[in-house]
RNA sequence: GUCAUAGUAGCUCAGCUGGAUAGAGCAACGGUCUUCUAAACCGUAGGUCGCGAGUUCGAAUCUCGCCUGUGACACCA
């Protein structure tokens, strides 16, 4: 049953024609606080036509209107507050829960549609920085989210791998480099590189020139060019695996910049056919001044190819091979401008499906209010920052919980977790300010508060003993319980929310939302007490549990046992 | 300068398709572990919702102007 509709139905029966069902609906509203009601209809748009004060009105379409299946219809003051009845409602949302199990919430607004996210995208050669866990940890739950409303999204790590930088590379490396130190540590090593390289090259300008030759080369597809990129790639790759599998972020493609090196032509080409390229200061540019845009340059002076043409290469390619019915970016919100113009430039192309893509953008991370950047030495690495967390969560384990199976584990899917809830539970678009403390932190509105929650409600499961079954009605009626059978009712909403929003906060809020309601209820009620509301308890507990793990796979965030 | 984005408690943020006394967390102060995990719970204190107009029965929420922060503004990605 849709309590909503419930609402809207006795209303409609009292109002007779002044107002249309959707409009009703649309009216209906939740109250802040329990004790004003489940749902409340505020009667001022009745004032002008009914030529009475809204709290008479209240008054009078309380009196009039079916009360069967509520608790209690009342006015207060110019609204009319429903109060929900608490056993139907609680043994229908728990009965749903348990029945549907893993699979609440999830609906088919998709249709198996495909959804490529292009996100995460670190550059090869270089350590993956804070910067980098917001693209991938934001794409990885917006993957999710799309999925469990019937989406099929497809991962796409578009790797930074092609550039002018390879050159200079391949040049560090000949020259100070061991193909030991590469293997052994790849990353810092070929970074140790490019930074001498930056360093000799102000007395050394030669250098520039050799750098450029070998990426010449490497496009030219030059063998042994070709087989150091490849190797360094490759390196790379193996070394933010390590991370990704901390992190627990599969992709479905790593198709990254070098991938779209044969497929620019035919994007040129085809631009050129349809006269959109025009000359301009020597470059081939878009002119994009109908759309209040700065020209998207297609070709530099030099006759070089640009992060546009690749970008529409791979939009292109990605139409043709997804067939998408979205196609995502999850790319920092310093990259709008970017992402107008690529939109435009497909748009001016004939391709109407230019308006699927979105740009997912973010804030920025910064330190001390500066921005990071890997030339001026400002970076914050994912690893260490990773294995903080981890080791903070272990010492707090053995403060608080020594005995713990399995601490490495936990301690892993705890800090690990934190990091990662640190990152989502807030809007996208909010900037902040790195700070350790903050974003390991395992009290108050944090990953490990939600995961401890569940921990709790584990734990009472395994001390009752007892299977939880549907042969009675399932009515928990204390009034703690209250908040929480709501909370676990509003889940497929907040899915769906999210999904269209693409904000996985909204899962993170909602997460700790449930755990708070959770919480106080355990905090005042005991559960496993024997009496006739038992199993009942039970299977709150239980739901509670379902929901708040659904909810960390949403995220992305691991839900131990117990912590 | 143009465009975008933000400004809510000491700090970090919810609330923003208009609605009932503006909510959390952290920090501060004070309570609650012989009873289901105190990573928790309860309480106290803390606010001209950047400023000024406008629309409305009603504005943190919508419109306009201004102030401040941040980002982008063609040959980087």
């Amino acid at each position: 049953m849709d309590f909503k509709q419930q609402v809207t139905t006795a209303l409609m029966g009292v109002l007779g024609d002044s107002l249309p069902a959707d409009k009703v609906a649309q009216l209906i509203e939740t109250p802040k606080t329990s004790d004003l009601g489940d749902y409340a209809f505020p009667t001022f748009i009745l004032a002008k036509t009914l030529r009475k004060a809204p709290q008479q009105i209240a008054q009078d379409l309380v009196a009039e209107i079916d009360q069967s299946g509520f608790e209690k219809v009342i006015a207060n003051g110019p609204y009319i507050n429903f109060f929900l009845d608490k056993a139907v409602f609680s043994d229908q949302i728990l009965t749903t829960i348990l029945t549907e199990g893993a699979n609440y919430g999830q609906s088919n607004l998709g249709k198996g549609g495909n959804v490529p996210i292009d996100m995460s995208s670190p550059n090869i050669a270089k350590p993956i920085s804070m910067g980098h866990l917001r693209s991938t940890v934001i794409g990885n739950s917006i993957a999710k989210i799309m999925t469990k409303v019937g989406f099929n999204p497809i991962k796409i790590n578009h790797l930074g791998d092609w550039g002018t930088q390879f050159g200079k590379l391949i040049v560090a490396y000949k020259k100070w480099g061991s193909e030991a130190a590469v293997k052994a540590d790849p990353i810092t090593n070929l970074l140790k590189y490019y930074v001498k390289f930056h360093q000799e090259d102000v007395a050394h300008p030669e250098l520039d020139d050799e750098a450029r030759a070998w990426f010449r080369k490497l496009e030219a597809g030059d063998e042994e060019a070709t087989q150091l990129w490849s190797w360094f790639r490759s390196e790379s790759l193996k070394e933010f695996q390590k991370i990704y599998t901390m992190l627990g972020v599969e992709f479905d493609s790593f198709n990254g910049e070098a991938f779209y090196n044969d497929k620019m032509d035919s994007v040129v080409n085809a631009l050129e056919a349809k006269g959109l390229l025009h000359e301009s200061r020597g470059a081939e540019i878009v002119d994009l001044s109908d759309y209040n845009l700065n020209p998207a340059l297609i070709k530099k002076s030099d006759g070089a190819t640009l992060y546009m043409t690749r970008d529409l290469a791979a939009a292109m390619y990605r139409h043709d091979t997804y067939n998408f019915v979205q196609s995502l970016y999850v790319v920092g919100g310093e990259q709008r401008e970017h992402f107008n113009q690529m939109k435009a430039v497909l748009k001016e192309m004939g391709n109407d499906w230019s308006d699927e893509i979105r740009h997912i953008p973010f804030g920025l991370i910064t330190q001390g209010g500066k921005k990071l950047s890997t030339r001026s030495g400002r970076v914050i690495l994912l690893e260490e920052v990773l294995n903080d967390a981890v080791q903070l969560a272990s010492a707090q384990i053995e403060a608080k919980n020594p005995d713990l199976p399995n601490r490495e584990e936990v301690a892993k899917q705890v800090g690990i977790g934190a990091v990662i809830f640190h990152d989502l539970k807030n809007d996208r678009l909010d900037n902040f300010d790195f700070d350790l403390e903050e974003v390991v932190r395992f009290e108050g509105e944090t990953g490990p508060y939600v995961q401890y929650t569940n921990a709790r409600a584990q734990s009472i499961l395994r001390k009752a003993n007892q299977e939880v079954t549907m042969d009675a009605d399932l009515i928990v009626s204390d009034a703690n319980a209250w908040d929480v059978l709501k909370m676990l009712s509003n889940f497929p909403d907040m899915i769906i929310k999210a999904s269209q929003e693409y904000e996985p906060s909204v899962i993170a809020k909602y997460a700790l939302r449930l755990a708070k309601a959770f919480n106080k209820y355990y905090a005042n009620s005991k559960i496993l007490a024997d009496d006739d509301q038992k199993n009942a308890r039970l299977s709150l507990v239980k739901s509670v549990s379902a929901v708040l793990e659904a909810s960390l796979a949403l995220l992305g965030v691991q839900a131990p046992k117990a912590m």
